[in-house]
DNA sequence: AGTGCTATGCGAGTGTGGCTCATGTTAACT
DNA sequence: AGTTAACATGAGCCACACTCGCATAGCACT
């Protein structure tokens, strides 16, 4: 995939600015979500011009991917992070620390809740004519890493087992997971704990069908 | 709820138009996509002058808003009807069924691609100034009101069961499934088959925790 | 230090879309 | 026929995404 950026930064100054630009990106979506967002704004809040901005970022969407993507770097380096510290006993523990740490990014990063990995939007361009849009496949693309990731540590867990249906029963998890999610924080703005508690049952289930 | 269009058509002529609107805005949903979507083009397509047809929404989340509101009632509807065909012999055949009959509205009813129920987008608008985005609001309760008449016919099917904890599982159930199916869509224009019956799997698992 | 040359920084300006509102038109009732 | 209220209309306003041509900074070589 072609980068999410248009130009990338070489020098320090530069990082930096694209750095700030999505912090500020970040916070202004929580401020006041993703339609109200506009790039004049993030460009200011940044101090970065509006020309400069439009150096980095090939259009809004590509703002709000990139987040999502420095977002998902972001949960693999901390699910590895806690990993290195944990022994798991069973498979149910991976999936259980996954969904925490997910919570804990959802709680405490900020835009996290409007973005996580990507699914703001909005839209699979049909057979469009032009300009289609790319952010729904940047979603999909960025919980099949996820799900990726999941295989890989299961593999390391359990010795060797899997099917091939095991891809995709990973990726359906993480899908499932990642709706009840948003919907648990939608209920309650915390997070709602039974809600989360459901879906650690749900993914559990689901799942025992494919791994022992 | 407050209604979700200005003004009520009353009279036949209104009434056609803003069916037109609805239809024409479910088209271009299609060709364009939720974001390239315009309001001037809707109108357009449709006939109508622009201004009228901010006499009957409030806006361009208001249209699709509206459209949601429409596809919902006409997969309750389709579901109720189907029911009266058919005798259930478990309460996974009402599972399936409502499965079904929605991925049959993926695969026909224009526009049911993009916003069946409502998730297009898009945003919470945080603690926003202002202007924050209903469209969130009404998935949740769109959503709800999927697992509500769920629920309903769960009753009637199986006399009286089910603890209060039933509405919180077929909600997420609902929620789950919801994000499956359009994983399978995206995956495969025409519904990837494995998935939508991976999909069953993951509701029937998890419910039956909750039912006999 | 001076001279050319490329990469990067910049922000006024352009096109377009969402939405309004002053005015025209029709219906409803007396 | 006359009065009034409801509805219809589209030119125009404002704000936003995004561009483009000029300015500046860095660098290489003399």
């Amino acid at each position: 995939m072609t980068s999410t950026l248009r130009r990338r930064p070489a020098q320090r100054r530069s990082l930096e600015r694209v750095e700030r630009m999505l912090d500020e990106c970040a916070v202004l979506l929580d401020e006041v979500g993703y339609e109200a967002l506009t790039t004049k704004e993030v460009a200011r809040r940044a101090e970065v011009p509006i020309g400069t901005f439009y150096q980095f970022f090939p259009d809004k969407q590509g703002l709000v991917r990139a987040l999502a993507r420095r977002n998902l770097d972001a949960f693999l380096r901390r699910v590895t992070e806690r990993l290195s510290h944990t022994t798991l006993e069973h498979w149910t523990d991976l999936i259980d620390l996954a969904i925490d740490e997910f919570v804990a990014m959802k709680r405490t990063t900020p835009g996290f809740g409007v973005v996580d990995f990507g699914e703001v939007l909005v839209t699979p361009g049909g057979p469009a004519l032009e300009g289609t849009n790319r952010m729904l496949d940047s979603v999909l693309e960025n919980n099949a890493i996820v799900a990726d990731r999941l295989r890989t540590l299961t593999r390391e867990l359990l010795g060797a087992p899997a099917g091939e249906n095991l891809d995709r029963a990973l990726l359906v998890a993480v899908e499932a997971t990642d709706a009840v999610l948003k919907l648990a924080f939608r209920t309650d703005p915390s997070g709602d704990a039974d809600m989360i508690a459901e879906c650690k049952q749900l993914v559990h289930r689901y799942l025992s069908d494919h791994l022992p």
